[in-house]
DNA sequence: CGCTTTTTTGAGTCCCATCAACCTTTGTGG
DNA sequence: CCACAAAGGTTGATGGGACTCAAAAAAGCG
C-alpha cells in the first residue's frame, strides 16, 4: 500500500508494536524489552516467498508481525501437507535447535519480528518472563494441532471447509477484540492449493465443496477470496464440531 | 506379574524411578527432587480404565512411569480420533489448566506419577529446571503432532500402517538404548479400533493393511499383538516417509 | 490486450468406509 | 467339563466420497 520503507520495516519502538501484549514478548518489562529491542531486526517476504527451508541453518526466530506464514512436510513423491499457519503474533523456530524441520513460506506479504539466536538463547535462560511466554504459546499450538489432526483424521470434506473458514473467522474475530457471530466478512489468507495442503484434500475438492456451501447459503462469495457469512452459528453446524466450542482459553 | 502392592505402586524414591533422566523431573537436582518428592503420588489404573474425561476438573498433572495411555477427541455423533500416545515419561496435563480438554484412557496397565496441581504450578514458577524441561517436552509433542498430521492427512492406508508401527518400534528401540534395525520383535500396545482411531482408519481396513503387509512379506505375526520386522529398513520404505528420517533431537 | 496463474466444472476411477458374517480367544457359571 | 457370552480380530461384498485426468472459465498482471 505505502511505498516508504516504513511501512516495509516493523515498528522501531516495541512499545508501538501491533502484537506487543500477544507475542512472546506480552510478559516483558521495560527493561527485558530493552534487551529484546537490542537483538532484533525485522525482514519482509513477499507472497509466495520462502522464509526457510527444510534442512536449512536458521540464525534467528521470531515472531509475525503482520501477514500469515505456512508451515509445510513435504513426502519424497511431492504430497504436501501443511502442519502450522502462523497469524500476527504467532513464533518461529525453536531455541536450542537450529536446523529447520519444515519449509515456512510466506503465503501473504509478512512482516518478521526476528532475533538472533544466540542472545535470545541466553536470555530465555536469564529471564523467566520470555521462556514462560513461550511455553504457554507452545501448548497453545499443540492444542490447536490436536484440533486439526480430529479434521484431517475424522472429517469429511465439506465439514473440513466450514471449519478451516470458522478457525480463519475466529481468529480474525479475536483479532479485532470481537466476539464472532451474526453476519461476517473474511479474507481468506490462502490460495485453494494452500487450502487444500492444510485440510489434507484436492484443490478441485476444495474449490466444489466451497462451491456447494455456497449453493447451500452457507457463505456468499465477494471474489474468490472474501467470505460472507449470514450467520456464524450455521457455519459452525457445518463444521461437525460441538456448538458449544469450548474456545476458553 | 507380582501381586504385591510394591508393583501396583510406584517406586518409593525418585532416583529409583525408570523414567527418572527422561521426564519432566530430567534436570533436577537433589534439592529439586525433593521438593518434587514432597507432592508426587502414584495411581495405578487397568486397561480400557479412563484416566480423565474431557471438560473434568484435573486435580493433579503428571508423568506416565509405565505403561501406555491415550488421548482422544471425539465428535458428537461418535467419531473419535487419538490425537496423543503417551508412552512411558511423556507429560499428562496441563499448568494453569485445571479443565481437561481431551479423554484420556489408558490402554494398558498404567503406572502414573502425580503431582498436586498447585505446588507443582508454584515450582513451575520458582525453578528454572522444570520449567524448562517441560517446554522442551512440549516442543518435542508439537514435531510428534506435526509428524502425525501429515500421515492423517496424505498417507495412504497401508503406509499409515507402516508408519506407526516404525513409531513404535522406533520408541521401543529408545527406551532399550539400542538403534532400530535389522530383526525386531515388537508388541503393540493398542487394539485394531484404538489403532484405528490412532490413524484415522476404520478397524476394518486396519486388520486388511496388517494383513496385507505380512503377506507381503513386511512384517510377520506372532499372535495379534506381536510382530516380528524382518529388516526394518523395509518397513520404513513402506511407511512413504524419506529414508534418513531425520530423528536428531 | 496477450499471457500466466488461479479457479471452476465435468467425467471416470479407485481407495476406503460400510454392512455383514464368521473366527478365535477368554472368561464365567451351571 | 462344556455351553455360552463377550471382546477382539479377520474376511467378503458393495457403494460412495474424494482423487485423477481433462478442459474451460475467470482473474491478475505486465
Amino acid at each position: 500500500m505505502n511505498q516508504k520503507s516504513a511501512s516495509l520495516d516493523g515498528p522501531e519502538r516495541c512499545g508501538d508494536c501491533p502484537i506487543r501484549y500477544r507475542a512472546v514478548c506480552a510478559h516483558c518489562e521495560t527493561d527485558e524489552l530493552a534487551l529484546l529491542e537490542g537483538m532484533k531486526f525485522y525482514r519482509n517476504f513477499e507472497p509466495g516467498q520462502p522464509i526457510v527451508w527444510e534442512g536449512d541453518r536458521m540464525e534467528f526466530v521470531g515472531s509475525v508481525v503482520t501477514g500469515v506464514a505456512t508451515l509445510t512436510q513435504t513426502l519424497e513423491d511431492g504430497r504436501t501437507q501443511m502442519v502450522g499457519l502462523l497469524l500476527p503474533s504467532d513464533f518461529l523456530g525453536r531455541p536450542s535447535r537450529d536446523i529447520a524441520p519444515y519449509n515456512a513460506i510466506a503465503a501473504t506479504k509478512v512482516v518478521l519480528c526476528c532475533f538472533r539466536r544466540k542472545p535470545f538463547e541466553q536470555m530465555m535462560r536469564t529471564t523467566p518472563h520470555v521462556a514462560h511466554r513461550l511455553l504457554e504459546m507452545t501448548l497453545d499450538e499443540l492444542d490447536a494441532a490436536r484440533e486439526w489432526m480430529l479434521l484431517l483424521g475424522r472429517k469429511t470434506a465439506r465439514e473440513k471447509i466450514a471449519s478451516f473458514i470458522a478457525i480463519i473467522a475466529r481468529r480474525d474475530a479475536a483479532l479485532h477484540k470481537r466476539d464472532p457471530g451474526g453476519r461476517m466478512r473474511i479474507d481468506l489468507p490462502l490460495t485453494r492449493e494452500s487450502m487444500a495442503d492444510y485440510l489434507g484434500l484436492t484443490l478441485e475438492t476444495v474449490s466444489r465443496q466451497v462451491s456447494a456451501l455456497k449453493r447451500d447459503g452457507v457463505i456468499e462469495l465477494a471474489g474468490k477470496r472474501t467470505i460472507i457469512l449470514p450467520d456464524f452459528s450455521r457455519l459452525v453446524e457445518e463444521s461437525g464440531d460441538d456448538s458449544d466450542g469450548g474456545y476458553l482459553s
